[in-house]
Formats: structure tokens, C-alpha cells, sequence
DNA sequence: CATGAATGAGACTTCATTCAT
DNA sequence: CATGAATGAAGTCTCATTCAT
């Protein structure tokens, strides 16, 4: 329990560090003082810096997922599912900006093996599902289920990029609008 | 010459390192064997690593921008020069994969200052011009020029990762698809 | 009772974890675990890593001259009585391999403060008497009891050493001919 | 050569720093400061605290064998080459005696490898086939050539160390009075 | 200009020791 | 009394940077 939260400090904290400062500039006495912990207590529950930096992504991920499909049901048309989800993927990183930021700058970084990548996104296979009725229906462009996805979602990656970059106040008429514009890019 | 030689075989040293060990693994030690000149030699073309990364950018950018603009004639529908600049930057990409990831893993890295990124994308103003002009015929949804460019921008840089991830072979039947969904996304 | 078996079991977990592994190399994790005790417990019982090294060199010290001098009679000629003592000292360490060699290593240790040495050869003080026995008998060549003593121990510890580094079987008639050895180096 | 140089003073340091603190006692940044050299320098030319004992050993062993077998003539009797070299070998530890501390302190740690024991040791073969001459000649008690000269050196090197802890003055009427028990111990 | 041995600041990491449970 | 999570001092080791060659 107590061990737990010294883990969740940890987490917490190298998040916070490696958004503003970058992996490289991010040393372990660092976090350690970010999370009020010891040295010590860092090395006894991760092995190095990346791995601190897989656990974070895994929990996060872990974290999104929650977040995005609480109160989901599979129910009502296939575009209202679309945009329940999706606008819970943007809430959350609108909520979350340092987890939206860390997600962003990992992504593609090669300290995130092929397995972390799986274990973190097994979740959001159910997104495919969808796709694929939509494709069942002929709603979508002729692309696979997946390719759809990830072509909606780092849409949204891009488009939060910029909104946060530029600070920008995103009401719900703003998110209203970008789901439509991702529901135009992939209809057929 | 000789001496701007070695300063292009570090670039390009950094460059493939970067990539596929990420800035934190890679040492001036193994830059300066990759480029097959000696450590000494680094520090007389560069201050850091910081700025090896910083020159990578600048050079990857101007690399980028000749290929993208080389031949582009402002002629023909606002439509066909957007169809022309977007398909040139995904087919740079694809003929320069180590490029592009350099590109997508350090795009929103601490390292890269404002003035970098100024340097780097005044000839991608260019861009913008088109898309004021396009909504100034009322094509596109409502947004700023420079919003909807960054839009399309990191749709195509999103979709372009996973391609190859999946070391998808891309046609020119693909590449034509994804620019419709991209003019599509925007349209009004 | 349970505590003194506790202190048992940390005692003999050391004896053989520092033979096998060195000084240096054993930590007080590995004694604990090994010792199948807590952390906690090997300092309520110890006070330091150096102490449970020098206990363990008093503890083997009184168990080897227990099993030396037991039976012992000063009775005989003295050369008998020398081949008794010196047997003993052989067959002890051939039947205790890893007191023998924790005996080997750390006999010239900075550890070992000269009081501790004092403290666990007092009974070996026996061997000394013997010794000067024989230079009042003329037996033996012009050095002084201790001296003597020394220098068949020392001739034994080597000669054990090799016998265990070569695993050689060693019978009744291997032992007498190194006790012959032993007895001719000295003989005046 | 100036490489070769600052080696030979890390080592010269470590020698002097490991017999007179022991091993887990000595730093790294002991070792440089002694040597007069930066700590990286330390590292360029050894792994870790363990080569540099390992190599203190082989380069000990050389130096050791250089001095023992100069001007050695196989001629003269048995019993003269067998004096004439093991007197060198007590010469060269009594001048030497950090280096015979160090020998006596290292020679059954676990950080010494079989493998580096045998080539350390190569050139001490030659005492074998001393030894085996004396088997043929029926001079020795019945026992391999090797085993008879690890009994001479584990007995000469058990008498050196208490002579150095006692301080005693050697002048060469004890040296050969020595080299007399020594012979007298293997003689038939 | 080019080199890479030398350096030491500062990173990473271990582990003896404490102390709340 | 027993435990082992927590700690941080002190070690090991790396690597950006310098500078004599």
C-alpha cells in the first residue's frame, strides 16, 4: 500500500520532469527529490530511467483507457459511438496535458519496445471494432479497421499539438467541430 | 570542401543514431567512429550534442523544403497545388525514412528552440499563403490558415509512422486516397 | 534458545557465503536470506559485517581446537604426541573444506585485530609447550618454539590448500608420509 | 610509451594501496590520486577494481620470475639448483615485500581466475622439471613433481609472512638453514 | 586542421544501516 | 523480537570536453 504510492510518486514525478526537461536532461536525483522519495527507494522499484519511462507510458496508457471508456455502451448509431469515444480521448488529453505531452514525445522514441506498445494498447483494439462495422456499412474510405484508426488518431494528436502550443480555449463548439472534420477525412 | 565534407558525414552519423538509439544513448565517441573522424573533429564543427541535433534539424528542413518545392508552380486550382505540395512532402518522407523519424522524435523535443523552428520552417510558410487563399474562397472549414496547414501537416505525419511500422508498400493509388482524405478533413 | 539459533544460522550462512564469494563480494542481503532471517535480525545481532566475519574466526577457532585437543593425553614420546595433534589439525580441516578455507583467506585480514587473534589461539598455546619439550630434548633445529610451530602450520594450511584445489583423495598412509614431512623439516 | 607509463603507475599504486588497506577498502579514486593520474584515465586502461588486481598479479608473477630465473645454469648438483633458485625466490620476496604481501594476500581470492593463475605461473614449470629430475634420481619422498613444489613454496611462504610480522633480521646463515628444512622435509 | 588520450564533473548504482510496523 | 522498505552516503563508472601532439 505504502509501497505503492512511493511507485505512484515516482511515476508521477518522472512525468512532470521528462515533459518540461527531456529524458536526457532528467537525472534520477531529480526525480527522487520531484517525488520526496530517497534514491534508494527509486532503484528499488525500477531498474534504470527507462523503465521508469516504460511504466509511465504503460499507466498512462492504462490511465487514457480508463478514462475513455468509462459509461461507454455499445449502443445508438455507429457515428454517436464515434464521436462518444473520440471526445473522450480529447477531453482526457485536454485534462491531462502532461500526460498528452508525454504520450506525444514517446510515441516513436526507441526506448519503447514493440511489447510495451502491445500491453499498452490492447485496450484500445475496441476502437477497431468499430471501425469495422463502420466498414461492414460501407460508411469509411476503403482502408483496414486499423489504419483508420491510427489515421484518426494522430489527427488528434497533431490537432492537440497545436491547440495546446498556442493555448488556445477549446469550447465544445471547437471540439464539436474537429470531430467533424475526423468524421469527414475517413467517410466514404 | 574537406572540411565541410566531415562536417556532412557527422550529420549524417548523428542522424542514423539518433534514430535508432535516441539522443540520451548515443555519445560524440560513437558519432565521430560512425563518421569516421575523430572526436576533436566533432568539437571544431560543433559546440554539443545539442547542436548536432539543432544542424540535423536546419539541414533536414532545407533538404526537405528543395525537395518539396522544387517545380512547384503557383498555376492551376487551389485544389491541384495543394494535391502537388502535400504529395511531394509524403513522398520525401518515404524516400528519406531516417529523415522523417528524425523528424516526428524530436518535432516537439525541449532541445528545439523557437528560433530553430523559425529557421527551419520559413520556406513551409509558403503553406499558409495557399490555405488563406483558400479561405478566402471559402473552401475550408473555419479556422486560421496557419491551423488548418499544422492540421494537415500532422495528419500526414501521424499516418506516415505507421506505414512504416508496417513497412506498408505505399502506391501511387494510396498516397492519392490519403490526400483526399486530408483535402476532405478541411473542406467546408 | 531460538535467537541463539538464529545467530547460528547468520554465522554459518557468512562461513559460506564469504568462502564462496569474498569479502567484498557479500552483502548482508545475501547473508540474511541465506540465513533464511530478516535483515533486522542479523543487526540485532551483529554490529557490523567485519563482526560477524570475526565471530565466525573465534567460532571456528574453538570448534577446531575442541576437535583437536579432545582425547588429547600428554602421554607417549613427544613425536607421537606430535603426530596426534598435527593428525587432528589435518583430518579437521579435511572434514570442515569450508572452515578450512574461510581459516586460509582470512588469517592475514587487516579484520582480524591482534586481540581477536590472541583471544582464538590461546588454546593452540598447547602446540608451543610441545614444541619447547622438544628443543629442551635437542630434537629439533636452533629456532624458537613458536617459530617452529608456526612453520609447520603454515607448511600444513599449503599443503591442504593444494590437496582441495586438486580434490585428491587423501588416505592413513598419504597423511603419515606428510606428518613424516613435517617432522624431517624440523628434525635437527 | 606515455600510455604504457601512467598503466605501470596505476598499477605501482594499486600494489602499494591493496596490501596495506585490502581490497574493499581501496577506491578507485584512491587508486588515481596515488598513481597521479584522473580516475577516467583508471578506466581506459582497466574494467573495474578487479582487472587491476588481476593484472597487478600477472605483472607481480613476471617481475618475480625474471628475478628467480636470472642467471639460472642448469648445472652444478640436484640439491645446488634447487637452492640456487629457491633462494632467489626468498631473496626476491624479501626485497619485495609489498609485492610478496600482496602474493600472499591474493593467492587463493576467488578475483583470481584458473585462467589467470596458469599464465602466471608458466615459468614456474621449470621448477617442476627440477623435481622431476630428483623423482628419477630417487632424492624425493614419493609424490608428484608438482605436489613437492607447491609444499616447498606454500612452506617458504607461510615461514616469510611471520618472519615479516615478527620483523626478524634473515641474514643468509638463516636463509640456508631454511633452504635446509625445506630440502630435508621432501628428501627420501 | 585532425586527432584521441586524458580528465573530472556528475551521472548511475549499491548496500550498510535504520526504524516504523 | 523480527522484519524489510526506505534511505543516502559513498562507491563505480561514463562521457562531454579539452589540449598537447
Amino acid at each position: 500500500m505504502y509501497f505503492i504510492l512511493k511507485r505512484e510518486q515516482i511515476l508521477k514525478a518522472g512525468l512532470k520532469l521528462f515533459v518540461t526537461q527531456g529524458l536526457h536532461a532528467v537525472t534520477i536525483a531529480q526525480i527522487a527529490a520531484e517525488a520526496n522519495v530517497g534514491i534508494g527507494t527509486v532503484y528499488r522499484n525500477f531498474n534504470s530511467k527507462e523503465e521508469i519511462v516504460q511504466q509511465i507510458w504503460i499507466r498512462q496508457k492504462a490511465s487514457e483507457s480508463a478514462y475513455v471508456f468509462k459509461n461507454y455502451k455499445k449502443q445508438g448509431s455507429l457515428h454517436d459511438q464515434f464521436n462518444f469515444l473520440w471526445e473522450r480521448v480529447i477531453r482526457y488529453f485536454l485534462e491531462h496535458p502532461l500526460e498528452f505531452q508525454f504520450s506525444y514525445q514517446f510515441a516513436a522514441s526507441p526506448i519503447l519496445t514493440k511489447e510495451i506498445h502491445e500491453i499498452a494498447m490492447t485496450d484500445f483494439l475496441k476502437f477497431d471494432e468499430l471501425y469495422a462495422l463502420g466498414l461492414d456499412q460501407n460508411l469509411f474510405k476503403p482502408l483496414t479497421a486499423r489504419r483508420l484508426r491510427l489515421f484518426t488518431f494522430s489527427t488528434i494528436n497533431g490537432w492537440l499539438l497545436w491547440a495546446m502550443d498556442e493555448k488556445m480555449d477549446i469550447d465544445d463548439a471547437t471540439i464539436a467541430l474537429f470531430l467533424q472534420m475526423c468524421w469527414d477525412s475517413i467517410s466514404a
